[in-house]
DNA sequence: TAGTTTTAAGTTTTT
DNA sequence: CTTAAAACTA
């Protein structure tokens, strides 16, 4: 094809991009910096292989890492060419889930299998390590999710890199059995599980190797070595594969992610091409330059050089603040200030923060200050008390083997079913084929817990009839309409039973919550708390409204809720979320931009954490650099002197990453200009940053000197006036005074206790 | 045994 | 300061 013949939604790519576009025949690496545009790249892709090579786009299989990436994909190739919305854009957890509801049977899974989260595989871990303290049971499973991730079974002898004891590979093996016999699955599952199936069916292989004969991986630098598997058992020696990935970009190593993934691309995929895109579209150039100076750190990069096409802008900001309150303040005014006087928007901006703990003292600021803000990704919702509960309810009814559900729900609120009971129907049921609604039905029993027994299942049951009578969800809706919503709508005057159900799915999931009690133990609760649980209860309701209310749809709901718990956390709905500034950990931050950055508590044991060494360090300043080059015009970072800490105020340091960063490409905001009462202490005007850099002081010769913390021949460093050393140092009236000579011949003298903050302490060679 | 009060412990990051 | 586990009371 000539370059005349460029179809026209070709014409904005640049020459590299426009080659990994064209690209074609060989397995192909795309090393794309930040901001380089792959993803134009990828969804331009999909839609010219449709287009311009006939593609049937059933037959075009793209995998990320988030959801919110895969919708966002979806929606851009579309704006090229509609057909794209057909092919298959997933993460791969959720991949994985289609997998095996299509083919788990071949693993004996049954296709209603429901997704265990964390907290889930915990409770059921700690039935098999019967009284272990709960760390240890937390630490194993977390043990076993790596083990997974590294796609190692129980008798794996590499095992032994997690935890080699013998007594873990037994509980390990005790849960995959339990786990078998319950049927459900959890995250690890849905990636080992599909690689096995492919493995040991070839049928099955051949099958899935016809019907993709493309597939892309995006942010392959985040790929654990299970996914890779997956990966290669997907493609046959037919299919196109091209993964897109930056090796400065790899911030999920702790979840088994694996950088070599990429690095050995090549070697594990014979004859692969590889494109770099290095230049950026999305940074001013300081802001790149910044954050390239701080992972230019790091060792064992593949090392490239990002050109920022948008030129010059002002350097980033630092400002280094008393506490984490004036940290909040200094946002919300620099926010504000930039609305008001029209430069900006509130949605150009974001928070970021490394822990979700963080967000708390910016979220009571901005609602004090009517700010209007949105938090990305606090998954603090699915995992409050009473959702789970609800949840459990559901689950229970698509899969009545799961015990951990059971026992969650099954004496709640109590109907004099204690654990012992549960668990005898539990033991007796796993006998008998696993079903605790049929054992639990008949299995002989006390006469309170049986009674107990009865109302729960029969809790479950109408559910059950409710689910199955939906037949057809438009038409039929009117059959239970005349059921459950009258009953409601008389009873939502009153203001105990404030659960109101509207379309679908919310009419079971309303009735299930009302009648098990689960609403009403909530709301007891809320009286003492305040009312908010009842009010979640109503927002998973209204969720579930989206759904038809039958089997598959309470599949697709539950599914979708442990897949994809991203959800906007709506609990301020005056606000639009999108005309909002967004808060977001820098984890969550990837792909994403923002015209307007500020990174938030970058001090030592924060950001980076305190243990952190070595390639965890590493992994850290990844983290940096994502978080940085996210910013497009102005980029801001806060420090504070001291922050509060599980309720104790502790003195903060300045983060490593902060001394990194190319001087010349950073402005230090230290001064109270604009708003004094940003210094709550005097002690702090003037006190510059530089000070605060530097480590404690080695004892001094003389007794001034030690009061001081300067002694004679130190070398220093000063904004104004560069280099040089401590000449002397006196005693005065108001303190120790030191005598400088700046190399530059120039001599000045200054009281330690109050300008010796404007000098940093050099190490000799300076 | 259920529900409450007291005490201790603890914060990464996420599919 | 918040949450979870242990201890305690009725």
């Amino acid at each position: 094809m000539r370059d005349a013949d460029y179809p026209s939604y070709l014409e904005p790519l640049n020459p590299e991009q426009r080659e990994a576009v064209l690209h074609t025949g060989k397995p192909l690496l795309i090393l794309a910096g930040a901001g380089s545009g792959k993803t134009r790249v990828i969804t331009t892709k999909i839609a010219w292989l449709i287009r311009e090579k006939g593609m049937d786009p059933r037959s075009i299989l793209a995998v990320t890492f988030t959801n919110k990436a895969a919708r966002e994909m979806a929606e851009r190739a579309r704006l090229i060419d509609e057909r794209a919305g057909d092919a298959m854009l997933r993460t791969f957890h959720s991949f994985g889930a289609w997998f095996l509801r299509r083919n788990g049977k071949l693993a004996g899974l049954d296709s209603s299998f429901v997704i265990y989260d964390d907290d889930d595989v915990v409770s059921l871990l700690s039935t098999i390590m019967e009284n272990a303290p709960k760390p240890e049971v937390k630490q194993c499973a977390h043990n076993i999710s790596r083990a997974k991730d590294y796609f190692l079974s129980p008798e794996d002898p590499l095992l032994a890199k997690i935890d080699g004891r013998k007594k873990f590979r037994e509980i390990y093996a005790r849960y995959e059995e339990r786990m078998a016999q319950i049927g459900n699955v959890d995250f690890g599952d849905l990636i080992k599980k599909p690689t096995e199936i492919l493995r040991s069916q070839p049928k099955v292989a051949r099958r899935f190797r016809e019907r993709f004969q493309v597939i892309m991986v995006d942010e392959y630098q985040d790929a654990n070595v299970a996914q890779f598997h997956l990966l290669k058992e997907l493609c046959g020696t037919e299919t196109y594969v091209c993964v897109v990935g930056d090796d400065d970009q790899s911030i999920y190593r702790f979840r088994g992610a694996e950088v070599k993934n990429i690095l050995e691309f090549p070697d594990r995929f014979s004859g692969a091409d590889i494109i770099r895109l290095e230049r950026n579209y999305r940074s001013t150039s300081p802001i790149l330059q910044a954050a390239s100076s701080v992972v230019d750190y790091n060792n064992g990069r593949l090392g490239k050089t990002l050109r920022a096409e948008r030129g010059e802008g002002p350097l980033p900001v630092l400002a280094y603040l008393p506490d984490q309150d004036i940290e909040a303040d200094y946002c919300a005014d620099k926010i504000e200030s930039s609305v008001k006087n029209g430069e900006a928007k509130w949605s150009d901006w974001a928070i970021l923060y490394r822990t979700n703990a963080q967000s708390l003292g910016f979220e009571t600021l901005f609602l004090r200050r009517k700010i209007p803000y949105r938090v990305v990704g606090s998954l603090k919702f699915y995992e409050r008390e009473e959702i789970k509960d609800a949840l459990a309810l559901l689950s229970f009814m698509v899969n009545p083997r799961d015990e951990v559900a059971f026992r969650r729900v099954v004496n709640k609120p109590t109907r004099g079913v204690g654990p012992v009971t549960a668990q005898k129907i539990i033991e007796t049921s796993i006998i008998n084929g696993g079903d605790l609604l049929e054992t639990g039905g008949k299995i002989e029993l006390a006469q309170k817990a049986r009674s107990g027994i009865n109302a729960f299942f029969k809790v479950i049951n109408d559910g059950l009839a409710l689910l199955e009578n939906e037949v057809a969800d438009n038409g039929e809706k009117t059959a239970d309409g005349k059921e459950a919503p009258p009953k409601k709508r008389k009873q939502s005057k009153k203001k105990q039973q404030g659960l109101v159900s509207g379309e679908g799915l919310s009419v079971l999931v309303a009735q299930l919550v009302k009648d098990s009690g689960i609403a009403n133990y909530h709301e007891a609760q809320d009286e003492v708390t305040g009312n908010i649980r009842l009010n979640n209860l109503q927002e998973l309701v209204n969720a579930a409204s989206l759904y038809p209310q039958n089997r598959e749809g309470l599949l697709e709901f539950l599914e979708h809720i442990e897949l994809d718990r991203s959800l906007e956390d709506d609990s301020n709905k005056t606000s639009d979320p999108k005309n909002s500034v967004t808060f977001i950990t820098f984890h969550n931050t990837k792909g994403l931009e923002f015209r307007r950055v500020i990174m938030t508590g970058i001090e030592q044991g924060i950001f980076p954490r305190e243990d952190k060494k070595g390639e965890e360090l590493e992994e850290e300043r990844r983290l940096f650099y994502v978080g940085a080059t996210r910013a497009m015009d102005e980029l801001y970072l806060t420090t504070c002197a001291e922050r509060r800490m599980y309720g104790r105020t502790l003195p903060s340091q300045p983060s490593l990453f902060l001394r990194e960063i190319d001087r010349g490409c950073l402005q230090i905001y230290d001064k109270p200009a604009e708003r004094q009462s940003f210094y709550k202490r005097q002690s702090f005007a003037g006190r510059s940053f530089n000070q605060f850099s530097l480590p404690a002081v080695s004892a001094a010769n003389n007794e001034v000197e030690e009061r001081a913390g300067w002694k004679r021949g130190q070398r220093l460093f000063h904004e104004d006036n560069g280099y040089g050393a401590v000449m002397e140092v006196r005693d005065s009236e108001d303190g120790p005074v030191v005598r400088v000579r700046f190399d530059s011949g120039k001599e000045t003298r200054f009281l330690s206790e109050f300008q010796g903050r404007a000098y940093e302490k050099m190490g000799d060679d300076y």
